[in-house]
RNA sequence: GGAGAGGUACCCAAGUGGCUAAAGGGGGCAGACUGUAAAUCUGUUGGCUGACGCCUUCGGUGGUUCGAAUCCACCCCUCUCCA
């Protein structure tokens, strides 16, 4: 196979999925080159420090990069700890708070012990962009937006969505972008990788990488993942996400929370189902022939296999079954011990009962889900808010579909 | 420095003296339906109480008033425009 070739094999594998390849040709060039010369290209990644808890959003782009390191390159985890003090104008730019030097570490550990259950260790290089962005004096940054121009800056939809209506705009927000592109010169990137929101960017850094006279690098951004809720990008503060940390079942379970529309997506970007599969599957549920509730049972199982191995998701799914669909007590229901003393003649209120066990998070939200029908005792509902519980060891209290606890006296 | 706008419950947002625990929307929760924790529809959404009711809440503090998210004073914070 001719370096070529073998440029155009690798292509064809890295285009699953990817929103933008700017440009084709150009990664086509860069990949035949590293072939013929048997050296990796350098596939930059730009991770905020700030939140090192990793969900199913961020593994879009993480396993993009585990697809690049089993072609033979290299990625460079940057850690933004420099570019984290500034705020990233993309979104709601809330000021964010100096983390110091070993909270910053603690969180680099935090990192690489998630990044690295979808990255190949060896052939990632983790590395802080204060390293090069700390030693920059006035004068470098001066002479670095020497190479950039308002109006270009101002390109950016954000800023320009700000000017309009008005809300305030900060200079240092300008110069972020011109502070990542500085990364893409300091480490030499071949190719820059993440979600669309990062295009403008990236970029800036292809121009700025040309007047350090360096070849500019290739772009490739992931479509923004969206969360649980069919609606928003995922992500944790929104409480749409699905963790990669996530207990096999609590995965599973989230995983079937998703609109049906999502499913391909899904299928698409978190998983290795092969396209071919996919598009089958598309045509199926099209036609009927495949229910969605179906295919995203296939879904929860891949995901929750690719973090958990194929016996927990097995587990997951029977469990899921077994609670949702038979609607049966799950078979781990967390035990939360009545101390006898708590009881008058072995007995309890059921809205004393339900705020102890943690089922309710007041007395008045038990009253209302049980005035809901929401709550009941060994399988039978309760619809007197004044019940009183006679307390026996192994009563299983619910509460809602999916909220379980199992009484032990003491 | 000057002029103005604003800070309300998890979020957005109405409310300018009692009828306001505070409209509406979002989100959450519950129910119905469903082969899904999908979709749809309905209800619910401060705390204490069996209940009558009571307590806490509208940036902060202090006042006016029988009574304040609503009026006054001072303070803190955010934003806009002009210089």
């Amino acid at each position: 196979m001719t370096a070529r070739e073998e440029a155009e094999r690798q292509l064809e594998i890295l285009k699953r999925g990817v929103a933008q390849i700017v440009s084709e040709e150009e990664l086509l060039d860069k990949l035949e080159k590293s072939v013929a010369e048997g050296r990796p290209l350098k596939i930059k990644y730009g991770a905020d420090p700030s939140a090192p808890d990793i969900h199913l959003g961020h593994t879009v782009c993480l396993r993009k990069m585990r697809q690049f390191q089993e072609l033979g390159h290299e990625v460079l985890f940057i850690i933004g700890d420099f570019t984290g003090r500034i705020g990233d104008p993309t979104g709601k730019s809330e000021t964010r708070r100096q983390l110091s030097e070993e909270e910053v570490q603690a969180n680099a550990r935090t990192y690489r012990e998630q990044v690295f259950k979808i990255l190949d260790p060896a052939r990632t290089r983790v590395l802080f962009n204060s390293a090069w962005l700390g030693k920059l004096n006035f004068y470098d940054v001066i002479n670095l937006s020497a190479k950039y121009t308002v109006a270009r800056m101002l390109e950016r939809d954000e800023f320009q969505k700000r000017l309009s209506e008005g809300r305030p705009l900060g200079i240092h927000e300008l110069l972020y972008p011109l502070a990542q592109a500085y990364d893409s010169v300091a480490i030499e990137a071949d190719l820059e990788l993440g979600g669309t929101d990062q295009t403008f960017n990236f970029m800036v850094a292809r121009d700025i990488q040309r007047e350090f006279g360096q070849e500019p690098q290739v772009v490739l951004t992931m479509p923004i993942l969206v969360g649980t809720d069919g609606v928003n990008k995922m992500s944790k503060s929104l409480g749409n996400y699905i963790g990669i940390n996530d207990e096999p079942s609590d995965m599973y379970g989230k995983c079937m929370s998703i609109p049906d529309q999502l499913i391909l997506q899904y299928f698409e970007l978190v998983t290795d189902v092969p396209m071919a599969k996919v598009r089958q599957m598309e045509a199926d549920m099209k036609s009927g022939k495949l229910n969605p509730m179906d295919a995203k049972m296939w879904l929860a199982r891949e995901i929750v296999t690719l973090f958990h191995g194929k016996e927990d998701a097995e587990l997951a799914e029977r469990e899921f079954v077994r609670v949702f669909r038979q609607k049966d007590a799950p078979h781990e229901i967390p035990v939360v011990t009545i101390p006898a003393a708590q009881l008058t003649d072995g007995r309890m209120p059921i809205v004393a009962l339900l705020s102890l066990t943690g089922l309710a998070p007041s007395n008045s939200e038990a009253r209302r889900l049980i005035a809901q029908g929401g709550v009941r005792l060994d399988g039978s509902k309760v619809s007197d808010e004044r019940a009183l519980v006679d307390v026996r060891d192994g009563m299983l209290l619910k509460v809602g579909k999916r909220r379980f606890a199992k009484l032990a006296l003491k």
